[in-house]
DNA sequence: GCCGTTTTCGGCCCGACTGTTTTCAGTCG
């Protein structure tokens, strides 16, 4: 049990209990209380088996009960009975766009709709449509809902998997017969979304490791066990596919199993070139070659040495250019997550966040970070507690304060907003707010089926206000949950470098917004990146190892990156934009 | 169901859009 699955248990509570058409507060209480189990920072498992939950905000008696059911026992009968209910499936319903409990209970009261393919039925047979309050838009609509939902099943985000691969590494790595282990695949090259987990381990005894494998704990379905390969299915509905191979053929399957396959293609063709064919286990002559001896390969070095190529790291193959520039040796020094000195757009208790400022300042310290800004929700964001021009001044104030205290130990907490991007694109607070700010992050937060001219147009108005540092998650989309906003990325990009406004990239794992195919172009335009964690929370801001992971995709470097800059170069960088040098 | 207190009940976050209606319910952020 982890803190992740008891929330989610305590949301998924929330939702039944708004089917049953609950006091909507009693189901705000559930939902509070996933938040905090989440968001805790300690261990909240422990102190649930411990029966220790007394004192916490937003955990009352009756959740601390369930919550101690829940951790000491794997379950929790309250739950139980009101899945039962209504069935498994019915939770699902919950992630089709457009859909909510209302229409939910409408639909399974009156029609039966228990899951996503009865919900399928009863919109194409028009059913749906006939009941009140649903016409033939909503039934439409709640199937384009459902295709977007499947044309993403079986995949899953980072914040999913990560945890995951660390566990089956560290299973392999202790294993007495295992001498070296990777993950490959889509995970190794830093995809934002994968639909398994590949993983290599060097053994002379692939018997017993996969023994091991296939038995390890979570396992629920073994797809396949054979001598050098078997494939599993996890709890999670994750598949992990592992390969053993020897010692020696570890380099050239780690190509192999990293991909992509097109950028596997190119260096195979490569090969041949040189007289030797390339497969998952080695060099080999071919027939008609050369005759020159096949390159030995014991590091993933050696084979992009033999072809000629500098090493390409992971994160660029996907055959986009990385060949021509490892043959010309333009490979970039990729950024890496310990070059990040701080972070912008971070939320408090003022908005929505779980943290203070002292503690979310503290927690940045810790990282080892020399600042961290704070970019709070403006006024328009009433859902998320946004701040007022009178709420706003006095955190600056409070800001001022904790910096006088933090000035000996060379860390600084920038005073920001994020504010919102208002319809026409002008914004949530007026230039004079702004200047008093150390920077802004510009975000839109609402009215998401504007046409893509005019939301693209509203963008760029506000990335050209001079107070605007930086514009924030520039697509809106949640990955595996809802696509981005239709806007033009190109344009959004030219206004950006000819207003020398930084573009962010969001480290939340469900947004990786600005995607990282885009950061090429915007990198060529002289624009800059700032990673930004968009922490709601202290562990938040853990989140950037994903934003780090994406802008090494989008072949980014520290130089590009506004974040690796120490504390009194960042400081002038702020400036820049809003003095116009 | 939680919190706080002017203690043991009363209040708990706001506004806009969509698609359904003909004044509003549901969903979303």
């Amino acid at each position: 049990m982890t803190a992740e699955q008891m929330a989610e248990v305590l949301r998924n509570i929330a939702r039944l209990l708004e089917l049953k058409g609950e006091n909507p507060f009693k189901i705000r209480a559930y939902t509070t209380g996933a938040d905090v189990a989440e968001n805790f920072s300690g261990d909240i498992v422990a102190k649930a088996k411990a029966n220790d939950l007394g004192g916490i905000k937003g955990i009352g008696d009756a959740l601390q009960q369930k919550l101690h059911e829940l951790a000491s026992t794997g379950k929790l009968e309250f739950y139980e009975k009101l899945k039962a209910e209504f069935g498994d499936g019915i939770l699902e319903l919950f992630e089709v766009q457009g859909l909510g409990a209302k229409k939910i209970a409408a639909l399974f009261a009156t029609l039966g709709v228990k899951s996503i393919a009865d919900l399928r039925r009863v919109c194409e047979s028009g059913e749906a449509a006939k009941l009140p309050g649903f016409g033939a838009k909503t039934a439409e609509k709640l199937l384009q809902g459902i295709s977007f939902r499947e044309s993403h099943a079986h995949e899953f985000r980072q914040e999913q998997v990560a945890p995951i691969v660390m566990g089956v590494l560290e299973m392999l790595r202790d294993h007495p017969d295992v001498s070296r282990v990777e993950v490959g695949g889509s995970y190794r090259r830093g995809k934002e979304t994968v639909h398994d987990l590949d993983f290599l381990a060097a053994s002379r005894r692939p018997k017993e490791v996969l023994e091991d494998f296939v038995h390890m704990p979570g396992v629920t379905q073994v797809l396949g066990h054979g001598e050098t390969k078997a494939s599993v299915v996890l709890d999670s509905g994750v598949q992990c596919d592992l390969r053993v191979v020897t010692n020696d053929e570890f380099a050239c399957a780690l190509v192999y199993f990293t991909g992509s396959k097109e950028h596997n293609i190119v260096l195979r063709s490569r090969a041949l070139e040189r007289g030797w064919s390339l497969n998952e286990y080695a060099f080999t002559p071919v027939a008609n070659g050369n005759g020159k001896e096949p390159p030995k390969c014991m590091e993933e070095a050696d084979v992009y040495r033999a072809l000629d190529l500098e090493v390409v790291p992971p994160e660029l193959r996907e055959n986009t250019g990385e060949i021509e520039a490892a043959e010309e040796g333009r490979i970039p020094r990729l950024v890496e997550l310990q070059n990040l000195r701080g972070c912008f757009h971070n939320h408090t208790v003022a908005s929505d966040g779980a943290a203070t400022l002292r503690e979310m300042a503290e927690a940045a310290q810790e990282v080892g970070w020399q600042y961290l800004g704070i970019a709070d929700h403006s006024k328009s964001s009433f859902q998320a507690n946004g701040l007022n021009e009178t709420r706003l001044a006095a955190q600056v104030e409070e800001i001022r304060k904790l910096n006088a205290e933090y000035e000996k130990e060379g860390f600084r907490i920038f005073a920001g907003s994020e504010v919102d991007i208002l319809k026409d694109g002008a914004l949530d607070f007026s230039d004079e707010v702004m200047a008093g700010l150390d920077y802004v992050v510009a975000s839109v937060h609402n009215l998401f089926t504007l046409s893509e001219a005019e939301m693209t147009k509203r963008i760029i108005k506000a990335i050209e206000n001079p107070y605007v540092t930086m514009l924030g998650h520039v697509t809106g989309r949640l990955l595996l949950s809802r696509p981005s906003y239709a806007v033009n990325i190109p344009e959004i990009i030219e206004a950006a470098s000819a207003n020398g406004t930084i573009i962010e990239i969001n480290a939340n794992p469900w947004r990786l917004d600005m995607d990282w195919r885009w950061w090429k172009m915007a990198k060529e335009k002289g624009v800059k990146c700032a990673i930004n964690p968009d922490a709601h929370s202290t562990r938040g801001l853990q989140d950037v190892f994903f934003g780090a992971r994406i802008a090494r995709k989008g072949w980014l470097t520290r130089e590009d990156v506004i974040n690796c800059l120490p504390l009194g170069q960042v400081e002038q960088a702020l400036r820049v934009k809003r003095e116009g040098k």
